[in-house]
DNA sequence: ATAATGTATAGTAATACAGTATAGTTTTGA
DNA sequence: TCAAAACTATACTGTATTACTATACATTAT
């Protein structure tokens, strides 16, 4: 029912690259977001095979951002770690992208509020956040 | 991130019964609804005890409407079988139920999605889905 | 060369979800 | 009265997801 808790640290992770504006390791980075270092390195590895930031190897190596803070919304963080945010999957096809194909009025209500949900996850950047 | 199944069959059997208006047993309500009867049965046994709905013993049994369908929205059918929707559970503190705990930007947002999913819910009764 | 990084793949423990099983109790009505 | 038709209570189980960890490897700056 709520977003996952791996979402709210890629979430912690951009910001946290956002503020320091540089080359970040992945130490530094978990030590600052409060996650370990394991599940860092995961989350830094799904960020990065998703374009929003891209790693160097070696000494000296390590994390930045892809895009400028302005430039990413929480959206595009939440769909890039669990997908685009539906508030219940239909049950009766498989396909919930389009209105059209709610089956009833129920569905109707929750194709609303997964619209409205990732419209104002779009409407917020990290720079918003800083 | 989604509802549970458990909530759409809860949806589900609570418009049944306010479409049919009469009492109704346990296994015409699974048949009309495509739930299993046991699941059903588990269900309808959280609805009773939440005071949506009441049931009667013996031959002649069933559930009915504890209300009409016009004072149950979907909400509080939400609410009674998964408890009230959080977008995102706070990582600070506890309980994200009161806007002036949230610890930064991103949980203003989150709680502000979650007010948002609350009032779109509270605004459809059972009565606007027949 | 080597130490400091990141990469890839796979594994695991805990929790939640979805559903089932068993053994009842209550009520109606023949 | 008593049996059938209902509901009740508790507890169990399989599967999926979540949250995290482990091992072994590849790359690069100095």
């Amino acid at each position: 029912m709520h977003i996952t808790l791996e979402s709210d640290y890629a979430v912690r992770i951009v910001v946290y690259l956002a503020q320091r504006g540089c080359r970040c390791d992945a130490n530094t980075i978990a030590q600052n977001t409060g996650v370990t270092l394991r599940f860092a390195l995961k989350i830094l590895r799904n960020l990065v095979s998703g374009g929003m930031i891209r790693s160097f190897k070696g000494t000296q190596g390590g994390y930045e951002l892809n895009r400028s803070p302005e430039e990413i919304t929480l959206r595009d963080i939440l769909e890039l770690v669990e997908g685009k945010y539906v508030f219940s999957r239909c049950l009766e096809s498989g396909d919930c992208t389009r209105p059209e194909n709610t089956c009833c009025k129920v569905q109707r209500v929750f194709f609303d509020i997964s619209k409205t949900v990732q419209e104002k996850l779009a409407a917020v950047t990290v720079a918003d956040l800083l």
